[in-house]
DNA sequence: CAGAATCCCGCCGGATACTG
DNA sequence: CAGTATCCGGCGGGATTCTG
């Protein structure tokens, strides 16, 4: 992601939000309430401190979440969705609604909520 | 794919487009002129028959792609995306825009084609 | 021409333990 | 509370070879 080459700008898009645990994050923040770590965490479950700080560092490094760090202790971080980021939701909800077609077509009796979010997508 | 299971239709829809080399075919394929295995094969240059057939079976099973098939010798078989795909393309294209902002923002010299499908995505 | 079969490697992501 | 450090297995994808 940080090389200077020419790259297909979907896949760069992909690129930022691929991975498996960064859409369901993504998902999570746009509720536009900042959140906690801990908060993401018990919200995603099974994720693990390993995967869920290194998924919030690379979308911070890619301008997709705000980090809050206040000094206290115990400490508190806040993350928030950038602007960038939320220019984003629109197309990942044309992702859900194709996403939500091809399910009822190709397997007619799916429900179709996010299990991983826990949230609308 | 193929599991019954609750799926968060977003990670569904990028489970159907995921991957190395599924974007580059539908990308190549959605100027809508059916392609061969082969003319497929010389436009992305280094796809190995491995990935490539393999891809294609997918995106099939997975109703992305219509593979005609015209039994002669020697063979012939032709590509073409579904209208469930051409649906897609709108939300491709706002991954594309949404791209070339952050990749114009964050480094800002670089040039914004599609290296790998040679198109315009 | 349009693939299938096999073998193999890198790395994404998980488990566990530790810390300011 | 909010993370690091270290080790490790599985699997996505590549190279090569073969065929109807």
């Amino acid at each position: 992601m940080n090389e200077k080459l020419k790259v297909c700008p979907i896949r760069y898009t992909l690129g930022v939000i691929g991975g498996k645990w960064k859409l369901p994050i993504i998902c999570l923040l746009a509720c536009d309430t900042p959140m906690r770590y801990g908060a993401i965490k018990k919200k995603l479950g099974d994720i693990t401190n390993m995967m869920l700080s290194q998924s919030l560092k690379e979308l911070e490094a890619n301008g997709m979440v705000n980090r809050k760090q206040y000094n206290v202790i115990p400490p508190k971080v806040e993350y928030s969705l950038t602007n960038e980021a939320k220019e984003l939701l629109g197309a990942l909800t044309m992702f859900a609604k194709w996403g939500n077609d091809q399910i009822d077509k190709n397997e007619n009796n799916i429900t179709s909520g996010c299990e991983e979010c826990q949230s609308s997508c």
